[in-house]
DNA sequence: CCTACATTTGCATCGTTGTTGCATTTAAAA
DNA sequence: TTTTAAATGCAACAACGATGCAAATGTAGG
């Protein structure tokens, strides 16, 4: 799936910013985060632009926000959108994934869940949806 | 416990903005933002010295802070240390606990959790630890 | 293809959160 | 009580993110 086609999928104007950002985003098979996005722009935007474009594509599930802790924020494409990876080519439909943060290499990335069981609440509390956050070390810092 | 006898077991300082937080931690059975604790706080610290507190705090496993998203941040008493509150009196051994978010009223609790498995991830990842948030409505806003 | 309109962008500005350096004050050990 | 290491308050700074507004741009309709 190219940019252009995402943002026609979803009613979207395909503004260079928008783009530029489904590209990059497209082309990495780990989430990223602002900075690491804007270097691999080609494009130069405000920050506005920028902030306000992730909030366009966030509230058209396009993507989604990643907070591992208070200095690191990342973005990952929708799994829908997702074509390339490794860890994405057996097509499973899987509803839950992990975000694994390695702490060493301080990368970002979503991974699909084969069973993750509804954790069980006391009585009483209703439950919309639960994120999972792993912390640990990736495969690639492994082998070192 | 009192908050003196938690500075004194950890080798801490009793200073008045450490024991002052603790004191409204211990209050409290759900996890308070920095206003929400400055706002039940007896004295009025410069906003440094308080960053600093819990700096200090988390360093010594005393809080730990709960980041569910930008633009919000709690804090919450190490189990060991909580005393009251309905949800922690069956004095469970549970490593494990998740972060339980209202969505109506904005409140954030610490759960235990009695039977949480260890997600499994693809072959090569090692884990450290996981964190859990859940989303949804807590029992008192399932009442209205 | 051109026009009109709604949307997006860039810029200036502001607010919040969190950090650092430094002089002063305070807690606690001697 | 004195000493000293740690904590505090203040000023300044940096990063992140939001808003209002004028200018630029994408797209639908003719």
């Amino acid at each position: 799936m190219k940019p252009i086609d995402i943002l026609n999928e979803t009613h979207l104007k395909r503004t260079s910013c928008r783009e530029g950002i489904l590209k990059v985003m497209l082309e990495s098979n780990e989430a990223l985060s602002e900075n690491e996005i804007r270097e691999r722009l080609e494009g130069n935007y405000d920050r506005t632009t920028f902030y306000r474009s992730f909030k366009t594509l966030e509230e058209n599930h396009i993507v989604h926000k990643i907070i591992i802790d208070a200095s690191l924020t990342k973005y990952a494409l929708e799994e829908q959108y997702l074509e390339i990876g490794p860890l994405h080519s057996e097509k499973e439909t899987t509803s839950m994934h992990a975000h694994f943060h390695c702490q060493q290499c301080n990368t970002v990335k979503c991974i699909p869940l084969k069973d993750c069981p509804t954790p069980v609440l006391p009585e009483g509390y209703l439950i919309d949806h639960f994120e999972l956050i792993v912390k640990g070390t990736c495969q690639l810092c492994n082998l070192n």
